[in-house]
DNA sequence: GTGCATTTTTGCAGTCCCTGCAATTATTGC
DNA sequence: GCAATAATTGCAGGGACTGCAAAAATGCAC
């Protein structure tokens, strides 16, 4: 962990001015749906010319997106998943989920209102999933080394199984994540986790 | 099923316009880029004005993808779900999609090149997985349906539950025909499918 | 502060994707 | 052949996005 260098005012500026364009994006495709909101709508509200906002942002989507700076958050939850304490595979999955996610999640009304829209857009769901589809394999790998160390018999292909797991248990937090913001957001995270928690073993009955 | 009506010259054109656009599209693609083909370009090949282009297709992206008429297959895999003969729903799920899509995928020429362009332009992924997104939800519904027929004790979210079944048991299919490529898709359509069933099981054992 | 190098912003022209509309052409059932 | 229906096409236009070069802002010496 590098310590934050001295930015300078170009520095902060810039990183203003992204925020404020990914705040007007949220703002905009919130109120006028996301074929409604044009690039010229958003780069007014933001205060800058419609050719800077491709200075920022490779689309639009993108911007309603924000940025995911997504090295950071692979190796923490390779971390997460094989140093688990627990001895259950669900629960080191959802929980490190969870835990890295959870304090994303803050919630402000930028982050809130972003995961509505994800929710609302399929476009925007799917190009989040292809972002996190890195994210997968990696969490595959972490749950590999977690079936090495704990479980007595392996399966045949750790591999594939791993990705499986990882598919239904973010499939889990996914729902979870839906309901909570469709019930306003209100509820804490732990509420979420256990919810997952509880899908996830639902399911696994039904389908067993 | 409704054995096939004799189709009359009209919708024998249209079938064949279909053909021709895609064919034209994944093989543009594949000589100019994915940038580099023009919606123009393509038109020409197949021998249309790029108008009528997008009667045939929503975006260059389906075009290249060969989206079928998804509203046909989604009917085809409800009905399939639901009325499947045995009581074990993972069996019912991972089926009645080889059933659906195991005609679809004899190999040509063209669905091999579609593969190819697939793995190498993520914005087509991105595109894939919006319609897998679309049918993920009525197969979801379908598996309600199987629920509520079949299962004496329905769990407390039969929607919720089964979507995450869903993703499940798609997320094996995936991995079983990724395998099935890797191979050089030569192996028969049954051994895939009792692939996906293994997998599917062992997944279930490792998270129970 | 002043001057100079570097970075950022911006306008502009242009390409391409995609859509609605209305005219034209092709197929179908009679 | 003739009307009904469906497919094709051209055209006008909006919106996303890019390259380029001018203009403005910033950083850094002095």
């Amino acid at each position: 962990m590098p310590d934050t260098p001295p930015l300078g005012l170009r520095d902060r500026k810039r990183i203003e001015t992204r925020l404020r364009i990914e705040t007007a994006a949220v703002e905009i495709v919130t109120a006028e749906g996301l074929d409604g909101a044009t690039v010229d709508m958003i780069s007014e509200r933001a205060d800058i010319s419609p050719r800077t906002f491709f200075n920022y942002f490779e689309s639009k989507e993108d911007a309603i997106l924000g940025t995911q700076d997504m090295g950071e958050v692979q190796r923490a939850i390779a971390a997460g998943v094989a140093s688990a304490e627990t001895d259950d595979l669900v629960a080191a999955i959802v929980s490190t989920m969870f835990h890295i996610f959870g304090p994303m999640a803050a919630r402000t009304q930028l982050k809130t209102q972003r995961m509505a829209l994800v929710q609302e857009h399929p476009r925007l769901l799917s190009r989040q999933i292809h972002q996190f589809t890195q994210l997968n394999s990696t969490m595959a790998a972490a749950v590999v080394e977690f079936l090495t160390k704990r479980e007595s018999t392996l399966p045949r292909d750790p591999e594939h199984v791993a990705e499986i797991a990882v598919a239904t248990c973010v499939a889990s937090v996914r729902i979870a994540v839906k309901e909570w913001i469709a019930a306003g957001a209100t509820a804490d995270i732990d509420s979420m986790y256990l919810r997952a928690m509880g899908l996830t073993r639902e399911t696994l009955n039904t389908l067993t």
